[in-house]
Parts: structure tokens; C-alpha cells; sequence
DNA sequence: TAAGTGTACTATTTGTATTAGTACACTTGT
DNA sequence: ACAAGTGTACTAATACAAATAGTACACTTA
């Protein structure tokens, strides 16, 4: 559910920050719902569990999941807020990519197929 | 034209590569124009002159500047290949962003009305 | 000859992530 | 009451890569 690239040049903290937001973005996570235990997440990832208490204090500062000592870590009941905030990203980036790709002189046409070759 | 950004993440060295890439494709260079000098580049950027060094030797490894000790650094003659890789990346990256987006529950209508409202 | 160019090399500094180790307070289940 | 499992907090040490500092050499151009 929740991995990580130790080779990657971002932090393991904030790809376990991220990791958990695309679980509950995906609905593998849901309100309430425990997480791992710091220990034992340290243990299945074999890391530090000073790195994943590191993300959870972030999640916890991003109200996107709430810890209670003793209890374990959950997802916050309301996650409404981190989904809108995702959306928003996409659609910037989608218009940043736009931009770039209009730069570079690909056609609208060439786009346009790309996009109608996705379902729905 | 060739910019910096000492607070991000991404090395320096990385960032020029980047920047030099850029101008290229947007035609600030053209083929054998000369790059800044090194030393003077590093002046302007006030950054040492090894991190500018260091990005000259990735792009000519790359086959996007040749080098003339004596001389100068200098774009490539044939810069086709940059072009082609780079328009490979922004169509690789739309689909990646197409794919989020509709993993998301992002309407197509909704992509749709964006991308039409890039001119041409 | 002088100034400007790329190139090469080693040592040092710096910043940040990560690890290591320990301790405390709380909750749950027995 | 007890043990096990939980989050939390703190300091020190380690590791690694980027960036800097300083110097030197070879070449080209005017």
C-alpha cells in the first residue's frame, strides 16, 4: 500500500507523505481508517522509524490524518479538502503542460487524439 | 537566459542543463551560437565556475554543445534530436496527467474545454 | 605577448536526509 | 496490575551529494 524508492532523489519522508494521500485519494484509505504503526511500517520498509513518524507529523499539520497516542494514526473523517487540493494541481499542471507543448509547436490536432484515445 | 534558482531542490548544475536545453528549443540559441563563458556565466550567476563547468560537460555529453578549448562552447549543429526527445517527453507526460486525471474522476468534458481554450 | 577560453584536479565546506538510541505517556486486552 | 502496542520527543551521529575554493595547464585570438 504504502512503498518507497530508496534511490530516488526525493526524501523517503515525503514519499510516504505522498504515498498515503494517493492511497486515500484512490479510496484505498478511508475516513477513519488506521494506519500503519510507525514501528511497523519502520519494519515492512525497513527504515527508520523516525522517517515515518516524520511523515505522519506532516499528514497531521496537513489535517489530513489525525494520531492519537496510545491509538494509532487515522484518516481524518473529512477528505474532501485533499481531494479539491488535487484536482486544482491537475488541472495547473494540464495547463502548464499546454503551454509547453503549444511552445514546442505540437498541434492541437496531435493533443486532442491523445486526449479523446481516454475512455469514458 | 540562462537562470538559476539557488533555493530549489534541483542542483544547480542541473538547472543550467536545463535552462541551456530550453533556450535552445525556443530558438534563443541557434546552431554554433556561442554559450556564455564559464567564467563569466558563473560571474553573472554568482556561483563557482566548476557548477557551470560541470553542466557544459553533461550537455556535451549529451551532443547539444561541442566544446572548443580556446574557444568557447558552442550549440550543436544539428539540434533535431533535442527536439524530438523533448516533444517525446511532453506527449509521455500528457498521458501520465490524462491517466491521473481520470483516475481522479476529472471529466473528460472538463479536459476538453482547456484544451480548446489554447488558441490556434 | 596578453587576455580569454575550456579542462582537470584535490580538498573543503555545507546542507539535509537518515539513522541510532533512548525515554515518556497513553491505550488496550488479559 | 500487567504487558504489549501505540504516538511523541529529543539529541547525537552518520552518510551523501552538491557546491565551493583554489590552483594549474593547454589552447586560441587579437
Amino acid at each position: 500500500m504504502i512503498t518507497v524508492d530508496l534511490k530516488s532523489r526525493v526524501p523517503i519522508y515525503e514519499q510516504i507523505v505522498d504515498s498515503v494521500k494517493s492511497a486515500i485519494l484512490s479510496g484505498l484509505l478511508g475516513p477513519d481508517e488506521q494506519l500503519p504503526a510507525v514501528r511497523k511500517l519502520a519494519v515492512e520498509l525497513a527504515i527508520n522509524p523516525n522517517t515515518i513518524q516524520k511523515a505522519y507529523t506532516i499528514l497531521e499539520a496537513q489535517s489530513i490524518v489525525y494520531s492519537i497516542p496510545g491509538r494509532g494514526s487515522f484518516v481524518s473523517a473529512d477528505t474532501g479538502a485533499l481531494a479539491d487540493a488535487h484536482h486544482a494541481k491537475l488541472i495547473s499542471e494540464l495547463k502548464q503542460l499546454l503551454d509547453d507543448a503549444k511552445r514546442s509547436g505540437i498541434s492541437k490536432k496531435e493533443i486532442l487524439d491523445i486526449v479523446n484515445g481516454y475512455g469514458e
